[in-house]
DNA sequence: CGTATCGTTGACAATCTTCAACTCATGTGG
DNA sequence: CCACATGAGTTGAAGATTGTCAACGATACG
């Protein structure tokens, strides 16, 4: 039954991140102990997501936070307009379903077929409030997650089309290096229009940019989900390049 | 000796947010009782900086976290082309200080006069570890910033200048209103460059923003950095528009 | 094997950046 | 108290990148 494909071995919730006020070298290692993790899998039900399915929606009353096993899944805002923005990926390991004044501050959507944790608030609640280790990691983990924000309103920022580009692909590369997977290929598991809506860029841009790295020599794509880089450093000047001329 | 000027009753140090489980109709009130406040100021010493005075700088061993007493700063991270990017202004309440790895994640630097509390790492992390109210009370602060900065990357996402423009006065504003000043007028404490490198785009069309919008009779400035919203369905329309066409 | 979705490519209009000159505000020193 | 220097803010013109619209090609799945 366990599956090599559960990255986590199913000893229970596992938070990954690392002490802000400890040096560590960009890795991340796992937050909780195997005590914390039985502890915690008591109060938790184990449920599955279709790729694609909508797990809840922006607004609705929050009364469960989740913790992904396996799979990713798109954190995304409406606009008024009906316009979705993106505002994170999640992974293996991450939380989602934090609220703001007891409703979810975005929707969440399943991009893979995902298994999970599932805390009802209330639970949850109570044992934070009785276990200061408990509550001292889930502050890490947030610290994590505010730097990771801050790098995406960092990548949003840059006026170049293939700049963000490539910053997103960098990114993709030091979630799977930090989580210890080391590959020298990246595996895109969303859709161009998902980039695009990460990225805050219309998903022909996000291709033209693709195809531009592909062109100059600078990424190698295998398909289209999959691709590696093969001049990292024109790679590197491009990321850090902050200008709109060429 | 305690003048109208500062914002906090001088009780301690404050933090101001919101329990993300409990609706709070968008205000913010203080997170930390009497009793933790008067705590806490044992631990803390206050620090003065001037206008445009360097706090720390980003990569430097993260030995205090501050919270801000009166005054306004500005989190900013620098490319390697010097370039700045501004991930954040932080008001009083605010803290500052929070790390990565043991460094600090961004520099700060005062744009007003600021007073401040500081607290030494070591000794805010022992507060911590025993007390799981106050442990609570950072989690919600936290949530609370994360909010603050997927907020500011949808806002980054915004194609047209106009629209970003609109939606960092809308942002101010409800700075404004979540902490109980209401005032028709809305306050800019930064210059034009600061929120060009806060909203992504060069000043110069931050400028050209801002005449667009006196131009079209949708806001009215009384000096160059106190304005009021006159035309608010227009402005509604024009925050909430996330096209690139007219 | 067909259909729906995803992804690519092209052309044109439009917005923003860049560079540069100029005005306004502030503050310091004679 | 005024002059001058410095930083902040505005405006103009030209060039470039990206968004939009639209058609086409590729892929995945039933």
């Amino acid at each position: 039954m366990a599956r090599a494909k559960i990255s986590t071995n199913n000893h229970g919730p596992a938070i990954r991140g690392s002490d802000p006020w400890a040096p560590s070298a960009g890795k991340m290692h796992q937050l909780l102990s195997e005590e914390e993790r039985a502890r915690l899998a008591v109060l938790a039900s184990i449920v599955r997501f279709d790729k694609g399915e909508e797990i809840y929606r922006e607004g609705q009353r929050a009364d469960a936070v989740f913790n992904i096993i396996s799979g990713v899944v798109k954190a995304y805002k409406t606009a008024p307009d009906r316009s979705e923005h993106i505002t994170a990926f999640l992974f293996p390991d991450d939380m989602f379903g934090l609220s703001e004044e007891g409703r979810y501050a975005n929707s969440i959507k399943a991009i893979t077929p995902v298994a999970a944790y599932r805390f009802p608030v209330s639970t949850l609640r109570r044992r934070l409030a009785k276990d200061a280790d408990l509550e001292f990691h889930v502050i890490c983990k947030l610290i994590h997650e505010l730097r990771e924000t801050q790098r995406h309103a960092f990548l949003l920022a840059r006026k170049r089309a293939i700049s963000r580009v490539a910053m997103f692909l960098q990114l993709l590369e030091n979630l799977r290096a930090a989580r210890g997977e080391r590959t020298a290929e990246i595996y895109l598991p969303m859709k161009r229009s998902d980039i695009g809506e990460y990225l805050g860029m219309s998903l022909e841009a996000v291709s033209r940019a693709f195809r531009s790295l592909t062109t100059r020599g600078i990424i190698r794509n295998r398909d289209r989900r999959h691709l590696k880089i093969t001049d990292r450093s024109t790679f590197d000047r491009i990321v850090g390049d902050t200008t709109n001329a060429s």
